[in-house]
DNA sequence: TATGAATGAGCATTCATTCAT
DNA sequence: AATGAATGAATGCTCATTCAT
């Protein structure tokens, strides 16, 4: 059955309680009595769009996918200074490592550690990897990006998700300073000038 | 009670047990059934030694510890070149990544995302990164690293342990190959160089 | 969250079903299952209501409260001659004491002293007692009770507390006869004449 | 098997031992572990004098019976003034009610009452009044005691036991002070003169 | 549609009891 | 005899899931 409009609103509205609770107790432990009781909605009702926490994480990743680099996207359609965009980028993933306590991030790693033949962090990854390999591309074009060719960008990208991955993990074993963050950044930034 | 020599036995068969069902099946979907069942022993005579999969969990990382990082400090003891202990290392690291799957790690990420107040990981992150930062200090009064100065070795210290934690947790995401790892080790490397 | 019509109703059924668990097998030996299947529904549903045998008889006390004493404070407020509501009072502990065996005062014992920090019973004697002690002070103005003063109310209501109290644990040692009960009783009025 | 002279001996340990397990604890709640490791001896120790709490808690009994109404047996048997005799039989009693937190008492209670068929406490009413009722004759035939007739002291002793179990009770359910028992007390001492 | 009471499968946990050493 | 490790039956308790209203 196809959902009405109305219906798409309600799955919105779930997936929104949904992700507040992911985002306070991570992934595992939430049961669907929790999302139930955020929503304020009755078990019937949760189970009329969703049959388990784990469709329901599944959504939510779905629906807040491409954020994430919008701003490559956007800043190469603006013609922006190739530096400048990665430098925004940075910014907002330093912003998101320093609060990653109350981001999603720790409820993805259990998700995704807790069904292991499910690739969507594979596939976010490859994503990822595509857009800043073509930002890397666009800025060795336009020569504001000179450290590097065009042979390496696949590897410098692979090598700034395996940073950016590596900096959240540590962010989330104890509270890293902007400082910290910085410093990692600046050792990745070295290899493009 | 101290453990008899033959209680400690047991808790070793236990743990090695133990052990291999996290590796197969992660951290948080394991019960205390499951260990029973691969031990092959009574509820009653599990709960007398352990009284939650947590408890077993923490035993199994205090008694793995050090491992990991003791080709560090041996390498240094017997005056090995610091780039061929690194570069041990590395190859032990990508030993380890390329095999995650059969490794406790992803486990102990499980872990430790779901006891948050827990500072396990982030003790073995400080020691491990002063390990590291030892053996670059060793590399540079033996002249062997030049590419960097001594106030820059808990940076870079730090940087490996991002780096190798970015490492596995995307080999966790899917399979990678080995020129992968070393790529990436290798624009590590060059920090060094 | 407010009990809809349907659960209070169905908490009086769990209460009736586990008052006869309780009057049947006394307080300690008897478990949630016990109550489950007395009340022919799932462990899910009993614990939807209540979640340990101490609540459930917890409650049972706290619905069948009052109507110990009723007799009195109704003979009072109907005028009856203060011997009469005594000695009709006296006639309904007489009964209930020769079937203490099928009432759920063995459980009360045992629930209260298995719950030392408990003061259900204290209070219950201290209500009892002031009730008791009302009632002598309604028939000493009355001139009906001419034995004792005011000052001793307290004092003879506590000896009545006693007794019955007395009566109910040797009644539950075994089988007295109601010339026994009488027998004592009688040895209490005398305090009054 | 007969026991020999050391079982007797370590079957005394162990019913000490125990004792102060049920004056701590109660009856209920406490397990053969307990007793146990009260008594610093292993299971099958345990096990080879006793298969039960139960089979413990009635030797307890058994060998501690007699002890409260000696004082009654004594005093006759030397002659003592009956009312003297009571007095020390009450200020006993007195002494053991204010106490009762730190006697075996409510163990007792919860022992007889979770073993309905069972006639231990039935018998010692019995022979308890059986000493009073003696102990009554003996102050009528020496003009010590006036207030009542030979055919009385029956039903004056179980109002002795009544007024003492009564009072047990009470003081299980909250302190209470020497005064009100000295109180309630006199009120039975008023029948005797 | 929405509700939330009811179900029962499944794991946690405790203890009396046994038995090889 | 004494030990205490091991057993497993029994109960506690939680949740995903269903379904009558």
């Amino acid at each position: 059955m196809a959902l009405t409009a109305k219906g798409a609103e309600k799955k919105r509205y779930i997936l929104e309680k949904a992700a507040a609770v992911f985002i306070r107790a991570g992934y595992t432990s939430v049961t669907m009595k929790d999302i139930v009781d955020e929503c304020g909605i009755s078990r019937g009702g949760l189970y009329k769009y969703y049959s388990s926490t784990r469709e329901i994480f599944e959504d939510i990743l779905t629906a807040g996918k491409e954020s994430d680099f919008c701003l490559l996207t956007k800043g190469m359609e603006n013609g922006v200074n190739a530096l400048h965009i990665l430098s925004d980028f940075f910014q907002q993933q330093k912003e998101e490592i320093l609060n990653v306590e109350s981001t999603i991030r720790a409820a993805i790693y259990e998700f995704f550690l807790s069904h292991k033949n499910n690739d969507l962090l594979n596939k976010f990854y490859t994503e990822t990897a595509a857009v800043i390999a073509q930002t890397l591309e666009y800025g060795i074009r336009r020569n504001e990006i000179t450290g590097i060719t065009s042979k390496d960008v696949g590897k410098i990208a692979n090598h700034m998700i395996v940073i950016l991955e590596g900096l959240n993990i540590v962010a989330l074993s104890k509270p890293v300073s902007p400082a910290f963050i910085e410093e990692q950044l600046d050792l990745f930034m070295k290899n493009l000038a």
